[in-house]
DNA sequence: ATCGATTATCTCGAATTCGTACTAATTTTA
DNA sequence: TAAAATTAGTACGAATTCGAGATAATCGAT
């Protein structure tokens, strides 16, 4: 990067941070009502979200993709386990790591939910066609790819 | 909007609401060890940072801006008035509003602290560069405008 | 001018999230 | 292979955030 970059580029960084956080919360906002109806807050509907698309997971690794600390992972998953959407499953080749797997009632709700969920995000993102996104995709990957060097 | 759109249009926007999440997330991941640094954390952080660059604002105004519930804005305003950082000032025209203003210790930590933390927004995101920055912020601002249609 | 709606802020209790520390299991290393 | 380091998950208390409701002030329509 250039040694010292002059005020303006700062300030365009400093801008696209700015708008990055206020998108993304503007679009939460629009789904938080969505999320709601169906029981459950964001942080619990990520969880199922998850284990309905990618299948059963260590419950370390839950809390890594939907980025909270390990005791919040803890929290959550007693929540939705106490709602019968998930159960723990001790691992039998490896004892230190649990596995939350999805209940038929969980499944169930996803397999009700999924559809307007997915639509409800569709809806709220179509003030970008379709090419317009697969770019915005694109580069919100390299700046993520970037920026994970500097964890 | 197209009124059944095909699936791979649907799972392109549950795409692109993930990659939008998880680029966030790493950005502010590596924002944050600077921003404690400063004796804050995040939202104490971005309260100073709106007055810094903005001017005096009534409280209502910082919750909104920053997207926190009003219960909170009291909260960290009570936080960083114990920390001398800035001070309430009841606004005389208005009896029901109160302004927040940095106080001099305040504005003297922001200017100790906000050139190193500019760079370090700035290095983060030299993932892409000054045209894609801008390129980039006029689709998120796209975004956005659309999806307040649906707050 | 007054009553009802709206606005700005705060209080309070509950829900959520975190950090630290702990246990148990596994892997690494010497 | 035994000790040390790492990993997975949980417990617990503190910090943060929220929602609902209260209070006070202002605005708007009559």
């Amino acid at each position: 990067m250039t040694l010292n970059p002059p005020e303006s580029e700062m300030n365009v960084s400093l801008m696209l941070f700015y708008s990055l956080n206020k998108t993304l919360r503007t679009i939460q906002k629009s789904l938080e009502t969505a999320i709601r109806s169906y029981g459950l807050n964001a942080t619990e509907f990520s969880v199922v979200r998850l284990l309905y698309s990618m299948g059963n997971q260590p419950i370390q690794k839950i809390g890594d993709k939907i980025s909270i600390a390990s005791s919040s992972t803890t929290y959550v998953i007693d929540k939705l386990e106490k709602k019968v959407l998930l159960e723990r499953i001790p691992c039998p080749n490896d004892r230190r790591i649990v596995w939350a797997s999805l209940t038929p009632k969980g499944r169930q709700l996803m397999d009700a939910i999924f559809p307007n969920y997915t639509a409800a995000v569709h809806k709220v993102l179509d003030g970008l066609n379709f090419d317009e996104k697969k770019e915005f995709i694109t580069t919100l990957k390299k700046l993520d790819r970037y920026a994970e060097n500097f964890k």
